[in-house]
DNA sequence: CAGCCTCGAGTTCC
DNA sequence: CTCGAGGCTG
């Protein structure tokens, strides 16, 4: 280093700055001339030396910091910022086998489906692939007129995100396909993974420069995918087998597969220039694909790179097509796994977690120890039942084994994800282990955590006074898929609650307003402390985070009782935002512009932000569809109300009948109790029930989700939170569907019977795009029944009622298709 | 009323 | 990713 180097401690801050950029440059571009030709521009001795420095001075200037400082980045960095693309075709998720019979029953399965084709032809014949499962990432690879034009990462399967300059750093894939007769357009599917070799180098360069810890080759490969510097991914050499793909489509843009089979599409990958898996295999029977599997196994240590499974596919592509698909996975392919890598440790304690919906779930906290490649120190223990070595019907799991705080026990990730733990060695239990006692008591506010009848968890009744589901909530609101605003993430939110700055969701929008007025607490710090002190054990560490949190937002308090932490709050309530430590002018500003443009907002967004029990994505897309606008949901739950009430009355009358009639060795008389009730209680209102009768007609809602939705909208309390959110906000209705000129536009439409052209969803997407609404029951509400073979109960119900009954062709008749 | 499928909720590690 | 619960079909 230069001789003029002052001591850091005699540097200023300008100097500082400039300094660390400069090192910063050095140590990048060395890292990078390192890694792309293995011949380093500097020393060893020099890079190590620009290296401590960097350190040293980023530690006495920590203000400096910068995002992509080199002591910060390990790792996966969490990339923000990859542009969203739309797969042309979804990129699905196989079905998993563990055992060789559930290899035997796909393959059964599959001779049964094709049986008639068997029947009528000798000859026909069905074969499979089989072929390593690597593990690795997968992606999508778009080509036009045989040039890469954009590479996406799997995401939900739907969209992904653009990583197309990473994916041209990999020498695998061409960026120009060779040979000919791809199609016009096609996606080439494949994994990108890491060999065990590079991942090595890898770790050597970095454990002789003190560098990133790389855990496993497959975290490293995703890392260097979501690289906003192509150059870092370059400098790290990647892999990619094909193996599958999505469009291929010809100039016309009509679909073109390029071959009949799995086993020809591979081929021609391969003719395009693209690296294909050596190991696949075709096979007949169930026999040659667990041979192949053995065989697999047998090299696994030997290929070079992580493979978790085998994948088998059925080879004909029409028939995979036909054979079609389960939710997101295809019927006509398998994953086999590979036993998952299991490790022993000891369980030191069980903590409980509370959720949003005040679901107490205990997490095991463990000796950590290594288990697939990563260190697991935490594992999900399920639910009281669990623990005690029941499974949810009430059946034995682990030979009855309970666990008990100090056992050793067994963990494996499941999916080779989600650290479980398995196993007890009874052998090595201590002496003074008692069985585990599940809380009864919420250990987050005290209130008392019930079992509900047939319920598998244990839930807090505290509602929003628990802090833990309060803070949960409010967590959930701000979350991606939610309200998503840009600089509040779960961290802030955690913070400004403890601060009392915010309590509930309507407070998120107040916050502008009171931060510029001074009064910016929601709530009374006493009253917080004054539960948190209350009791003896728990409260202690909830202190020590407060107190915590007050020191690094900069106001200290001047002891650590409760009353000197109360008036550290009040003070802290005193100060803008832009005044508190990690919080700058610019940063506080861009999180009220943030809110600011959250306060238009989608109905299904709202709704779904809301947090209530069963209303997910899904269902509020749904209800957001049914009832357009908000006003008209929340007119229709207050109009529900009464016939919720009567329908929960119903239910409790034929529980009790059910009961009566058990005692009395007599058959229930169910009907008669249900009509009774309604029947005898003519204070519901008719146009209450015509209310529930549509809520719970609409698809996929049912009278659970029913009376959750209704009872979330009458409770005065949870209902007056909702409207205080409500009036920031300008809601956007659920837009209307888009074609309006079609036979079906404004009708409702109810599907029965097996579909024959298209599946049931498909049925409910089209119609719906066609200005249908999709019904789940036959009413009186209904315009169009359409029912295909095997039609039951709604097809009298329909014809009972005068509804029209058309088949599945008159409805592609009906709609001119 | 049983069995299948979809959706929701909770979880870990980076 | 997995489990359980809720909804729907047959």
């Amino acid at each position: 280093m230069s001789a003029s180097e002052s001591k850091v401690e005699d540097l200023t801050e300008d100097a500082a700055r400039g300094e660390l950029e400069r090192l910063h440059e050095v140590l990048s571009k060395a890292d990078i001339a390192y890694h792309q030709n293995d011949a380093p521009e500097i020393t060893d001795a020099a890079y190590d030396a620009a290296k401590k420095r960097y350190l040293e001075i980023e530690a006495a200037f920590p203000q400096l910091g910068q995002p992509d400082s080199l002591s910060t980045k390990v790792g996966a960095a969490p990339a923000e910022g990859f542009a969203k693309v739309q797969h042309g075709v979804p990129m699905l998720s196989l079905g998993n086998a563990f055992e060789d019979e559930e290899v035997s029953d796909f393959v059964a399965r599959a001779k049964k489906f094709f049986m008639p084709d068997s029947l009528r032809d000798p000859e026909f014949m069905l074969d499979f692939v089989a072929e390593p499962k690597i593990d690795g990432l997968s992606a999508s690879l778009r080509y036009e007129d045989g040039v890469f034009v954009r590479g996406a990462t799997r995401g939900d399967g739907v969209v992904g995100e653009d990583i197309t300059a990473n994916l041209k750093t990999i020498d695998d894939i061409p960026k120009q396909l060779e040979g000919s007769g791809w199609p016009a357009v096609i996606e080439v599917r494949g994994e990108v993974y890491m060999s065990h070799a590079e991942f090595q180098r890898l770790k050597d360069h970095s454990a002789r420069f003190g560098g990133q810890d790389f855990v496993n080759p497959r975290n490293t490969a995703a890392g260097s995918l979501r690289q906003k510097n192509s150059e870092i991914t370059a400098s790290r050499k990647l892999n990619f087998f094909a193996y599958a793909w999505g469009v291929a489509e010809d100039a016309d843009g009509n679909p073109m597969p390029p071959a009949e089979t799995q086993w020809e599409m591979v081929e021609k990958f391969k003719s395009w220039g693209f690296k294909t898996n050596p190991l696949m295999i075709r096979a007949e029977s169930a026999k040659g694909l667990l041979d192949q599997y053995r065989k697999i196994e047998s090299q696994r240590a030997s290929l070079g790179y992580d493979i978790d499974g085998v994948v088998y596919k059925l080879n004909r592509l029409d028939l995979q097509q036909r054979w079609g698909f389960v939710a997101r996975a295809p019927r006509w392919a398998i994953a086999h796994k590979f036993p998952a890598e299991l490790a022993w440790t000891r369980l030191e304690a069980i903590d409980i977690q509370v959720g949003r919906t005040g679901a107490l779930s205990p997490v095991a906290r463990l000796m950590p120890v290594t288990v697939g490649g990563v260190v697991v120190s935490n594992a999900t223990l399920h639910n009281e039942d669990y623990i005690a070595g029941r499974d949810s019907r009430g059946d034995t799991i682990r030979d009855g084994k309970d666990i008990r705080i100090g056992d050793w026990v067994q963990v494996y990730r499941a999916g080779d994800v989600i650290p479980k733990v398995a196993d007890v060695d009874l052998s090595k239990r201590p002496d003074t282990a008692v069985p585990y006692a599940f809380p009864t008591l919420c250990p987050e506010c005290r209130s008392e955590a019930v079992r509900e009848e047939g319920d598998s968890v244990r839930r807090c009744t505290g509602g929003l006074i628990c802090p833990a589901q309060a803070v949960e909530k409010l967590r959930h609101f701000v979350s991606r898929a939610a309200v998503d605003i840009d600089g509040l993430g779960a961290k802030q939110v955690e913070f400004f609650y403890a601060m009392c700055w915010m309590a509930e969701p309507a407070d998120i929008f107040t916050l502008t307003d009171r931060d510029s007025s001074g009064e910016r607490l929601v709530r009374d710090p006493e009253a917080v402390l004054q539960y948190l002190t209350d009791d003896e054990d728990g409260a202690a560490t909830t202190l020590d985070e407060l107190y915590e949190m007050l020191e690094t937002a900069g106001v200290v308090p001047e002891g650590r009782a409760p009353a000197q932490i109360a008036e550290a709050i009040r003070k802290l309530g005193q100060l803008p935002l832009a005044k508190l430590k990690g919080w700058g002018g610019t940063s506080a500003g861009r999180l009220f512009s943030a809110i600011d443009e959250r306060r238009t907002i989608a109905f299904r967004r709202l709704l779904f932000a809301l947090g209530i029990r069963h209303v997910g994505e899904v269902v509020s897309a749904d209800l957001a569809k049914h009832y357009g606008e908000w006003v008209r949901l929340t007119a229709a739950m207050d109009a529900a109300y009464p016939a919720m009430e009567r329908h929960l009355a119903a239910e409790a009358a034929i529980a009790a009948e059910r009961r009566e009639a058990a005692d009395a060795g007599r058959r229930a008389q169910i009907t008669r109790v249900r009509d009774a009730t309604w029947v005898a209680e003519p204070a519901v209102p008719q146009e209450s029930r015509a209310a529930w009768d549509d809520l719970i007609g609409i698809d996929g809602i049912g009278a659970i989700v029913g009376v959750a939705l209704v009872a979330a909208f009458a409770q005065s309390a949870e209902r007056s939170s909702i409207d205080r959110l409500v009036s920031h906000l300008s809601v956007t209705p659920e837009a209307a569907p888009v074609a309006q000129d079609s036979a079906v536009a404004g009708k409702t439409v109810v599907f029965t019977g097996s579909l024959e052209r298209m599946t049931r969803s498909e049925a409910k997407s089209m119609a719906e795009q066609l200005g249908a609404k999709v019904a789940g029951s036959v009413s009186s509400q209904t315009d169009i029944l359409v029912a295909g073979p095997g039609a039951g109960s709604k097809l009298k119900k329909a014809e009972e009622l005068g509804v029209d009954v058309i088949s599945e062709d008159d409805w592609f008749t009906l709609v001119g298709r």
